[in-house]
Formats: C-alpha cells, sequence, structure tokens
DNA sequence: CATGCAGTACGATGAAACTCGTACAAGCGA
DNA sequence: TCGCTTGTACGAGTTTCATCGTACTGCATG
C-alpha cells in the first residue's frame, strides 16, 4: 500500500497509520524537551535518511532513550527500521505535511533558548 | 509597552510575555483535548473579541474549566481580562504568529476527528 | 562458539497533571 | 441588603508520564 517508501529495505516497525495521526497525541509528543531535540536534530541534521540512537549523542542511559523514541514512533512522528543491530530512524515529513501542514515547518524555524 | 491593545480596557491576567513563551509548553498546553477545542474555538467562531468562560458550552465543572484556562493562559496562549463579574478570554495571535508562525493556522486548519 | 554491542522489556519510583467537590470572594440587580 | 452569578482557592483522589536500574534478546564478528 505504502508505495511511497523504495523497496529493499527492512520493514517499519509498528506505526500510526497516516489516517491515524492524531494533532493531540503528535503536539504532546513534541512537548517534551528532549524529543523536541531529537526531531529538531533529525530535521535540520541528517543529510542521509536515518540515524541510530547513538547518533544523536544524548546523555541518558539506554532504556531513557528507548522510551522517548518509541513514544515518537507511536505518535506517528518518526519511522524506526532495523538494520542489522541498528535500530535507525528518521522523520514522517511527507505523512506529516499532508496532515498537519506546517508543522514541522515551524519546528525547524523555532529557535531554542540559550542554554549557559 | 505592549501598545498593541487598545485603551480603556481592563488590565489583563499574568501572563508570559512574548520573549518568555516556550515552544514546548505551548505545545503542551496545546495536547489536551479540552483545550485543542477551546483554541479553536476561539479561533473560528469568535467574531467579536473575548468570550467569557461559560460562552464555550463546555460540559465541566467549573474548577475544571478554570483548570484549563489559566493554563492556556501561563502558557501565553490565551489572554484573559476580568470584565465585571466576567473574566473573558481571547487568543495572543500577534503574539504567537511571531513567536511560532504557522502554528495558529495549523490548529485551526485542522480537522477533529468524527465523535459518535 | 564466545564475546560484545544495540536495543528492548519489565518494574519501581517520583513528579506532574487532570478531575472535581466544596467553600469562598466579588460584582450586579431587584 | 439579599440573593444570584461568575469565577477562584484549596485540597483529595486518580492517572499519566518521565527516569532509570536490571535483566534479557538478537545479531555480528572474531
Amino acid at each position: 500500500m505504502s508505495a511511497t517508501e523504495p523497496e529493499g529495505l527492512p520493514e517499519p516497525l509498528p506505526e500510526p497509520a497516516v489516517e491515524e495521526l492524531r494533532l493531540e497525541t503528535v503536539l504532546g509528543a513534541l512537548s517534551d524537551p528532549l524529543r523536541l531535540r531529537i526531531v529538531r536534530k533529525l530535521l535540520l541534521e541528517s543529510e542521509a535518511f536515518d540515524h541510530s540512537c547513538g547518533w544523536f549523542g544524548l546523555d541518558r542511559p539506554k532504556s531513557s532513550l528507548t522510551h522517548h523514541f518509541k513514544a515518537l514512533r507511536e505518535a506517528g512522528i518518526t519511522r524506526q527500521r532495523q538494520y542489522g543491530l541498528e535500530r535507525r530512524s528518521h522523520v514522517r515529513v511527507t505523512d506529516l505535511d499532508t496532515r498537519f501542514p506546517g508543522l514541522l515547518d515551524l519546528v525547524a524555524a523555532w529557535t531554542p533558548p540559550n542554554k549557559p
């Protein structure tokens, strides 16, 4: 069905379909500071498509990261695929732009406050 | 300072300044279904400027409504003024469009799922 | 096959936050 | 002045969520 993705890739992990995306859920997922950082980093700094958990350089225990990446995926913001050992993520840009046009532009354009 | 508002109005209740608005906080406030309804109703159906709490026709106890309207105001989404007995709210459109351009358009354009 | 690595699953803990009842303050009108 | 209305303050009960330690799975590589 979802023929927008190229062939030969591992199947995505379970995720909501485009029609199932809920604005409240998406906003709630983005309202966490760490998850907002993750999404912004994916939007701004990923030349390639997917990035594994370690690429983000987040100083948190692994179980915490699992929690947040799962939250992003279950909210429909990211798609995750298994590449051997690693589980790589990317933002579902097309789906989100379809359902909530302007949301990702907003997140990417936003300037986070200075942290000393 | 904030000379964008006409004169002769009651002072707004305490609220964050434009520079203090935080994206995480705003998104978190909008991630509650009832608050999202409130903001959408204000954006879509308010010909006049301000609306009192009862105008929304929300079937919740008063103390719950106070909680949510306060949350919206403290997140910087709405401004509230005291008019005699009533406390009327409107969305801080200019401020939000300045800090997070596209956010309110997004909220207004979004179509909520059918509720049977 | 043994080691090591990426990541999950589970569970406990603590902090928010939603919901709401009750009691109270303040303004308006008869 | 006596209600009636609008909304707050406070507090309790419940739920949800973030955080993280520990144990485990699965895969790759030597």
